[in-house]
DNA sequence: AATTAAAGCAACCGCGCATAA
DNA sequence: TTTATGCGCGGTTGCTTTAAT
């Protein structure tokens, strides 16, 4: 019957967004939570295709993105991930909240694949085509892993998968975290303790106080539309590259109270209900440990002794994220 | 200093799944 | 039960930036 478009082509924006399109789009979510995207560009004004607002939401403007370079451990963590679940990059990103599947997806096609290509050649092994990433048959997910389509499973075969989808992983997990045993904190950074609930205001302001930063300084770079979101993103990702999570929190929200004087950012910075999804993020990360935290604790705590409690029954089944 | 190639990243596209009507 | 619609995911494209010559 053919799919109509998700959205009328006609005057439909493409392309880059811009500031005041991103400011837009936070705002509304702030005030109205995510979901609901295809009322998004009606009720903001947008001219902007629903998917468009949504996967700047959440692969940009969502709070509590991390940006920029990869630790060791993501790094090991992802090509573990990878192995284990294949081209699964929403089920990846789900073990690390604080970076997107986008974001994955495009550190592994421009990272991580060449450089386990290098290793493996360098082990004289022939690394196949697309590299590295074979995923272990029978990981238990047995299904069309590495870019084989999903087949369609019903929800009770979609969990079982997932169940042993998180039991490899868990062990993958083990393994990785086990190759540095003296990888100490040193790529994970003391986590700050902050009050609950700041690091998700910190995270907010944080990405809004940066597409401000971009937007305001008076011809930096590139001026206010080229800079956009690519520059916001591209060039001063790098420099903006913060330490991660280390108490920026009031900073961050002092920064885009200044940079915005007040308006969309400092509400977004003081808003409380960001949005359900600001929310998971929050109880995802209450005091906001990062997920590695969480992560290695969980692992290594042979202490836990419950056999095969932990996440999985903890976890509702269909959203490992819940988790965190 | 200018040009070209390579790398990196944001965004788009199309498909499949879930669900409400 | 069928159909229509929205959402999410993975693959791919194209623009921008950086490095090399």
């Amino acid at each position: 019957m053919g799919r109509p478009p998700c959205c009328d082509k006609v005057g439909v924006k493409k392309g880059p967004w811009t500031p005041e399109e991103d400011l837009m789009l936070v705002s509304y979510v702030q005030e109205h939570g995510p979901g609901n995207w295809r009322a998004v560009p009606t009720n903001t004004g947008l001219m902007r295709c629903s998917k468009s607002c949504r996967l700047r939401w959440t692969n940009y403007l969502r709070p509590g993105i991390k940006r920029g370079n990869f630790t060791d451990q993501e790094e090991k963590l992802i090509v573990h991930l990878q192995a284990l679940l294949g081209n699964r990059w929403a089920a990846i990103a789900s073990y690390l909240p604080e970076r997107t599947d986008n974001d994955i997806k495009n550190y592994w096609n421009t990272h991580l694949k060449k450089k386990l290509k290098k290793m493996q050649a360098g082990e004289g092994g022939g690394a196949d085509e697309d590299g590295v990433g074979t995923p272990s048959e029978g990981a238990g997910a047995g299904a069309g892993v590495g870019g084989e389509k999903r087949p369609a499973a019903p929800k009770g075969q979609w969990e079982r998968r997932l169940q042993t989808d998180i039991h490899t992983a868990r062990q993958a997990l083990r393994d990785a975290l086990s190759l540095e045993p003296s990888t100490p904190a040193k790529e994970a950074p003391p986590l700050p303790t902050t009050p609950a609930g700041s690091a998700t205001y910190a995270s907010s302001a944080e990405n809004i106080a940066r597409l401000l930063e971009g937007w305001m300084r008076p011809g930096g770079g590139k001026g206010p539309e080229a800079s956009g979101s690519t520059s916001t993103t591209g060039t001063t990702t790098q420099q903006q590259q913060r330490p991660q999570c280390s108490g920026e929190g009031g900073a961050a929200s002092a920064s885009a109270s200044q940079a915005s004087g007040g308006g969309a950012a400092a509400a977004a910075a003081q808003t409380p209900e960001c949005s359900t999804e600001t929310s998971k993020m929050a109880g995802a990360g209450a005091g906001a440990p990062p997920a590695f935290s969480m992560l290695e604790s969980w692992l290594l705590d042979d202490g836990m002794g419950h056999g095969e409690v932990g996440l999985i029954d903890v976890v509702p089944l269909g959203d490992p994220s819940e988790f965190f």
